[in-house]
Parts: C-alpha cells; sequence; structure tokens
RNA sequence: GGGCCGUUAACUCAGUCGGUAGAGUAUCUGCCUUUUAAGCAGAGAGUCACUGGUUCGAGUCCAGUACGGCCCA
C-alpha cells in the first residue's frame, strides 16, 4: 500500500510543466473563477501611473495606510516577475507603455483573492486597482486592493535573467522574442517611426502614397528571378513583383505627377545577412525633375529620418561613424574604379584587358558579359565595401540600366546613381526613360541578353511601351532598401534582425 | 552552391583522456506581510538534433542527414 502510494505521487510531480498548468487551470476553474475574462477595463497606462509617481514630492508616499494619498488606479498586464512571501507578495507587470510593480496583501486583496494569487504564475495576464505607495528601498509601487486574473499562460516564459538567446528561437518565436528583450522590441518600434517619417517626408511635399499590384503579368522594373504563382479561375500564372517600378511610371502617365509606395518585393534568391526573399522598398518619382534633383531629396531624406529617431544627423554603423549632414559624395562609377578599385582608365573600353584584370583580382565573370557588366561587377567587389560615409555613384552604363535615361553628351552612360552607405547599395535612383521607342530598343537589348544566357535580364512589356506612347512627363524616381535603411538607423548586422518574421524553413517534427 | 561553427532539462549554459548526465533560472512541496535575479529547507525533470558506424563501452571519435549562425560566391 504504501508503495502503491509513493509510486503515484512519483508520477504526478514527473508530469511537464505545461500538463502541471494544464491541471492547475482546472483547479481555478473549478474555483468559479473565470480564466479568460475580456470585460476588464484598464483604466490608466503603466506609463501614466509612473507619470504620476513622478510630480510626487520626495518624503511623500512612506505608509501605504496614509490617507493623504487619494489617487487610485486602475492598470493591466502581463506578470514577469513574482516575489512571494507568504501572505504577501511583490510582482512587476508590464503593458505597452512600461513596467510597475504591484504589492499584493492577503489582507488587502482577501483570502479568497490570494488564495488565486498563488496559483498564478509568470506570463499570466492580471489587472490591478489600488493607490500607490513607495517601498522602504524608495520604489513606487502600485497596492493592489483588487487583483483579477485576465488571461492564464500554459507554457513558461524563457528564463528572466538570460533571456532568450538562440537566433533560430527568436526567429520562428518572435513574440517570445519581444516579451522578452526591450531591445528587439525598440528596433521594431524604431523600424515603424521611421516608416512613418518617410512618408510624412513624401507627403509634406506632395507625394501621393499608392498601391500597385504585387501579382503581375510580368515581373519588371528590376533584374531578379520572380516567384510564380498561379490563378485558379482565370488558369493563369502570375509573378510575384520584384519591384513596382513600372507601374509607378504608368501613374506619371495618368498624370499623378508625384507618387510612391512603400511594399514589399519578392525576389526568388537565397537568403543571407542582407537578403530576405520579402523585403521592403519604398518607390517614389517625381515629374519635371532628374536624378540630380532626387540625390538633392535623399540627402535631405536621410537628415530628416535621422534626426527624427535618433534626434542626431550622426549615426554609428559596425564601428564606424556615418554623417548625414552636408552635401554628400558624388563620384562617375568610371572615377570610382579607378581612384578606388585600382583599374588603369586605358582599360575601360577594353574587355580582353577587364577581364583579365577581373582575374587578378578574383572577380568571376561569365563568358557573355559585355564591359557594361564586367564594370559593375568590379565596382561591387573592388569599390563598394570601400564607401563608408554616404556616397552617390553615377554614370551607370546603358547596358545595366535598361530603364535609365541616356546621357546627353555620352549616350553610352545613363543619368542614373546609386547610393552607398557603410559599403552597402542602400538606394538606385535615375532619371527615367519617356522615349518609348528608347524604351522598346532597351527591352530588345534585354531579350538578347536573356537568350545569351543572363537569367536575370529585363522581359519585354509591350503594355508598358503602350502607356509610354501616350506620353509621360519627364521625371525621376528612385527605390530605397528599407530594411537595409533600418538596419543602418538600428544598428543590425543582419536583415532578420529588422524583419519580425524571417523567412525560415520549416523545421521536421 | 562552398567553407567554418552550433544543436545537451522549459530557458541560459558546463560536460576534462571515450567509462552510469551537471549547474543556475524556471517548476513542485513546506516556511516566510517591504521584495529587487528575494531568502531558507527539500524534490522532480534528459530520445545529449536525427540516422548509421567504430568500440567491451559514445554527449564525447567517424560518416551522412536536418535545422540554424557567420563568412564567401
Amino acid at each position: 500500500m504504501i508503495f502503491f502510494i509513493r509510486l503515484e505521487f512519483a508520477m504526478e510531480i514527473s508530469k511537464d510543466i505545461v500538463e502541471l498548468r494544464q491541471k492547475k487551470i482546472e483547479d481555478i476553474k473549478q474555483g468559479g473563477i473565470r480564466l479568460f475574462p475580456n470585460d476588464f477595463k484598464a483604466s490608466d497606462t503603466i506609463q501614466e501611473i509612473n507619470a504620476w509617481a513622478g510630480t510626487q514630492p520626495d518624503d511623500a508616499g512612506g505608509d501605504p495606510s496614509a490617507s493623504d494619498n487619494t489617487q487610485a488606479f486602475q492598470t493591466a498586464g502581463r506578470m514577469m516577475a513574482i516575489n512571494k512571501m507568504g501572505k504577501s507578495s511583490f510582482i512587476r507587470f508590464r503593458d505597452r507603455t512600461g513596467q510597475l510593480q504591484a504589492y499584493i496583501r492577503a489582507d488587502k486583496v482577501g483570502e479568497e483573492a490570494y488564495s488565486l494569487f498563488k496559483k498564478l504564475d509568470v506570463g499570466d495576464f492580471i489587472g490591478v486597482s489600488g493607490k500607490m505607495f513607495k517601498t522602504r528601498t524608495g520604489e513606487w509601487t502600485l497596492l493592489a486592493d483588487q487583483m483579477t486574473l485576465i488571461s492564464k499562460s500554459m507554457r513558461p516564459l524563457p528564463e528572466k535573467f538570460h533571456g532568450l538567446k538562440d537566433p533560430e528561437k527568436r526567429y520562428r518565436q518572435r513574440y517570445l522574442d519581444l516579451v522578452m528583450n526591450q531591445d528587439v522590441r525598440e528596433i521594431f518600434v524604431k523600424r515603424t517611426r521611421m516608416i512613418q517619417a518617410v512618408r510624412s517626408f513624401l507627403l509634406n511635399r506632395d507625394f501621393l502614397e499608392v498601391e500597385t499590384p504585387m501579382m503581375q503579368p510580368v515581373a519588371g522594373g528590376a533584374e531578379a528571378t520572380p516567384f510564380v504563382t498561379h490563378h485558379n479561375a482565370l488558369d493563369m500564372n502570375l509573378f510575384l513583383r520584384i519591384a513596382p517600378e513600372l507601374y509607378l511610371k504608368r501613374l506619371l502617365v495618368g498624370g499623378f505627377d508625384r507618387v510612391f509606395e512603400i511594399n514589399r518585393n519578392f525576389r526568388n534568391e537565397g537568403v543571407s545577412t542582407r537578403h530576405n526573399p520579402e523585403f521592403t522598398m519604398i518607390e517614389f518619382y517625381q515629374a519635371y525633375a532628374t536624378y540630380e534633383d532626387l540625390m538633392v531629396l535623399t540627402e535631405e531624406l536621410f537628415r530628416e529620418v535621422s534626426m527624427a529617431v535618433n534626434g542626431s544627423p550622426v549615426i554609428t554603423y559596425d564601428g564606424e561613424e556615418i554623417d548625414f549632414s552636408g552635401k554628400w559624395n558624388r563620384m562617375p562609377l568610371l572615377t570610382s574604379l579607378s581612384e578606388i578599385g585600382g583599374l588603369d582608365p586605358g582599360l575601360f573600353g577594353n574587355r580582353e584587358g577587364l577581364i583579365e584584370f577581373a582575374v587578378k583580382k578574383g572577380v568571376t565573370l561569365t563568358k557573355t558579359e559585355r564591359i557594361g557588366k564586367i564594370l559593375t561587377k568590379l565596382f561591387d567587389a573592388l569599390v563598394e565595401p570601400k564607401l563608408i560615409q554616404p556616397t552617390f555613384i553615377t554614370g551607370y552604363p546603358v547596358e545595366v540600366s535598361p530603364l535609365s535615361r541616356k546621357n546627353d553628351e555620352n549616350p553610352e552612360l545613363t543619368d542614373r546613381f546609386e547610393l552607398f552607405i557603410a559599403g552597402r547599395e542602400i538606394a538606385n535612383g535615375f532619371s527615367e526613360i519617356n522615349d518609348p521607342v528608347d524604351q522598346k530598343q532597351r527591352f530588345l537589348q534585354q531579350m538578347e541578353d536573356r537568350e545569351a544566357g543572363d537569367k536575370e535580364a529585363h522581359q519585354m512589356d509591350s503594355d508598358y511601351i503602350e502607356a509610354l506612347e501616350y506620353g509621360m512627363p519627364p521625371a525621376a524616381g528612385e527605390g530605397i532598401g528599407i530594411d537595409r535603411m533600418i538596419m543602418l538607423f538600428t544598428g543590425a548586422m543582419s536583415i532578420r534582425e529588422v524583419i519580425l518574421f524571417p523567412l525560415m524553413k520549416p523545421q521536421k517534427s
């Protein structure tokens, strides 16, 4: 008999935490307590309560029974720590605005409520009402005269001191990352603020925010491999967009002279610290402007965003101070190749010489690549990593710029820039082609490149050509990688740190 | 796609030369009405990512696979 009892006892306490909590939940339910009520009103935020405490005189709040303190509060949040001391306990709980300590006493909330409280766990949501007092150590604390269970947790939160560190778990269960790691929470709050700052910058300059198709019959506006999907009822394949560009320019034809869109693009490529298959871009287009106007606008944009989120035009990224104030460096691509990349200018038009140089520098090329492509590959390898301070590189070859306007003096080059900060490409902008004949020729050349093996070369978009044939005003447009911009302003070294739910392979069960 | 590294309790991590799996936190039981990573006493908790190999014996050595991290393309 004794053996039997001991065995049962052993089985009981060997259950895991989730099972134990389920049993606890049954107990609470049996006691007539509602586990998930939705009618508790948190009339005060924790921030408001802490702000009130900040206005109190230094000598106030010492005695919880003092009657001169008549301000009562009611608030709610998730319990993050519990210190039980017999018939009284301190808890820390948190809402969206901050954290607060509360003091629960059996003689204050009543024996019944206190015995319910003893069954609760870190991670549960509670509602508390009462008045504020100061503890012996001087911390303002809510003395509960009522305590309500609002939502019960069934799984334990990660450990309170070390938190959640495993990157895989942090990305897959971002909600836990956000609960446990306040710095992560701040990154995503900052992300939202930055996007708002970009949006109001453009709205203040009379740009119209629009939404254009994410599912497109022809995936254009960039050189990338698209995702393919299928529409059942229409029985047609569609591509997830790689860029909104060609639709935004159709809107220029339509008379929206200043438009922008902030949204996701999808590119069917690998993942890395700088690439997620879906990522956020802003593209904006301004009629009667040139790429030079947009460089100035971009400088203003970064300064304004930097001031809005950091209060300074200077940021630190990867140990480097980056200064957005003043006029940024501007340098033609070819100049950067000779001055920074160490390429002899005599080789600029010499394909064989360039290939020889590339091989010497360890840059891999395919056999069919033309001079413009080779030059930009050399740039990516030899110059880009060295551009730490904000730098506009201008004058890109026509053959790698199928949507950019040719330069009036040198038709081999385009009126285009790319912006580099901290050794990374952040933005790409150019004066737009509004000559439909030129645009069609560019598409035809791209089709030749595609046939020669460049799978990312642009596809023909006849519908877009037709739009241009109705007449488009001269314009300039730009795209900025929002995720990379946010990495800069938050100091994140991986794009996964600024995307709430980065793409992960499923785990096998 | 290639290279290097990681995967051990719910979380954070140890684990020596190959010899029966460890700590802190969390959990459970008891005590405790001003704590601060509360304290005191006790207890339970593991498919050592997975599959195979070597071995008398594998968390540890070898091979492969999965997932992840960093770097390169």
